[in-house]
DNA sequence: CAACGATACGGACCAAGGTCCGTTTAATTT
DNA sequence: AAATTAAACGGACCTTGGTCCGTATCGTTG
C-alpha cells in the first residue's frame, strides 16, 4: 500500500528540539519496529504506557478538559518533561490514545472486507467510507475535539492525510475528470469533528441525517 | 433582513463573568446604537479605540502571533483587564480586528450589487459568494487564522451564521429538494481559512484553482 | 564487569491567556 | 453642587502549555 508509511501517527513526535541545530537529531526512521514507537529504551517504554494508561484514566473518569499534561505526569508518577518529550505536545498525547481505533478504521477501510474495503466500486467505497467515518466521530467526539491541533497544522496530520489519500484514491475512479484533490477536501469537511459536534450536539440532528447528507454528497459529486 | 442582528461581530462579548451568577447581567442588547459597541462609557470607547489602534499596529509590524493580549494592553497604556473586558478573549479581539471588513463583505452578499447581491439568480449568486469569500479569505489569512475560536465555537461565531445563513437561502432556491443546511455546510467547509492556508501556502495552489474548484463544486452541487 | 556514550528523566522556569477584586470615574439624580 | 450608583479600571494572581538543562539510567563495547 503506498501510503502505508503514514499510518501510525505515533511515531517519534519529533526528537525534541534540545540545543541547537548541532545534534545530529539521527532522522525518524519509519516503519521500524512494530506498531508502536520504533524500540524506545526499556524505561522510556514503560514510561509511555504509564502515560497513556494515565491520560484514558483521566478521559474516563473527568472528561478530555481534565488532561492536563501536569496532572498526567503526576497520574503517571513521571515528570512533566517526560510527558512532552515523549508526545511532542498535548495534542500528540490525545492523538496518541484515539491511534489505536484510528488504525483500526484506517485497516477497515485500506484492506477490509467490501463495501469499505477493496472489491466494492468505488462510489459505493465512497459512501461506505463517510458513514464509517461519521460513526467512528462520533464514538469520541470530545476526545478527537480536544485532539484538533492548531489551523496550520490540523491538514498535515498522518491520519488526515491517509483519509485524504484515500478519498483521493476513489475519486479519481469514480469521478475522473474532475479536481480529486479539492473534491477530497470538500468531502472530508464533512466528516471533521468540529462539524460534526455542531450538527449533532448543538443543532441535535440525527446521526441518521448527517449520513443520508453524505450519501446525497457522494452521489451529487460524483454524478457526470 | 431577517438575520441582520447578527452583522456585528463586536456586540457586546459578554458582561465579564465577574463575581457569581448574581449580578443580574443585564442581558445584552441588540441593535442599541449604531455601528460599534452600543453606546459605550466615554472612557471605555476611548480604551477600545486606543486597544483597536494598538492590535493593528501590533499586526502589522509583527504579525498576528505578536499579538499578545499584555502586549496589545501595554501599547494602548490600558490594564489588561481592561482588555479583557471589553473584548472577552483573544479571539474576541482579532475579530473585533476583522469586523470592518467582514462587515463590508457582508453588506456586499447581502445586499449590494449582482451577481453578488440581490438580482441574479441564485446559483449565479452562490458561484459569486464563494469566489468573493476566497479573495476575502486569502487577503488576510493569517489574521483569520489566528482569530479562529476554539472547535465547540466555532459554528457559533456570529459571522459564520450570516454567511451560513446567505447560503442556506440560496442554496434553497437554487436546490429545492435538498437538505440545504447540509449543504451549506459542505459548501462553507470549502470557504474555511485553515483549508484556503493549507491549499494555497503550503500545497502552492494557485488562487484560481481554487475557484475553479468552487464553481464546479456549485455546479455538481445544484445539478438536479 | 567497568567504563562510556547516548538517551531519558525530572522539575525549576518562562510566557501567555484568563480571572478577581479593591479602587476610580463617568453619568445621573436630588 | 453634592451624593449616588453602575460601570470601568488596573494589575496582582492563577493555571497551563511548553522549554531547559543538570543528573540519572540504560545498553553496549572492550
Amino acid at each position: 500500500m503506498l501510503y502505508a508509511v503514514f499510518m501510525s501517527s505515533t511515531l517519534p513526535p519529533f526528537p525534541a528540539s534540545q540545543g541547537p541545530a548541532a545534534k545530529t537529531p539521527v532522522m525518524v526512521e519509519f516503519g521500524a519496529g512494530d506498531a508502536d514507537g520504533p524500540c524506545l529504551r526499556a524505561d522510556a517504554a514503560r514510561n509511555r504506557a504509564r502515560l497513556l494508561d494515565a491520560a484514558a484514566r483521566l478521559v474516563a473518569e473527568h472528561g478530555a478538559a481534565a488532561v492536563t499534561m501536569e496532572a498526567v505526569a503526576a497520574a503517571a508518577q513521571v515528570g512533566k518533561g517526560t510527558v512532552f518529550r515523549r508526545f511532542g505536545d498535548r495534542t500528540g498525547l490525545l492523538t496518541a490514545l484515539l491511534d489505536h481505533s484510528e488504525k483500526k478504521f484506517q485497516a477497515s477501510f485500506l484492506s477490509g472486507p467490501p463495501p469499505l474495503g477493496p472489491g466494492a466500486p468505488a462510489v459505493e467505497r465512497l459512501r461506505a467510507f463517510g458513514c464509517a467515518a461519521l460513526r467512528r466521530a462520533d464514538a469520541d467526539l470530545e476526545l478527537q475535539l480536544a485532539a484538533e491541533p492548531c489551523p496550520d497544522r490540523r491538514f498535515v496530520v498522518p491520519a488526515r492525510r491517509v483519509r485524504h489519500g484515500h478519498v483521493v484514491l476513489l475519486l479519481r475512479q469514480a469521478v475522473p475528470g474532475a479536481d480529486a484533490e479539492l473534491l477530497a477536501q470538500t468531502l472530508m469537511g464533512y466528516l471533521e469533528p468540529a462539524l460534526i459536534h455542531h450538527l449533532t450536539r448543538q443543532c441535535h440532528m440525527p446521526m441518521e441525517r448527517l449520513q443520508a447528507g453524505w450519501r446525497d454528497l457522494v452521489a451529487r459529486l460524483t454524478r457526470t
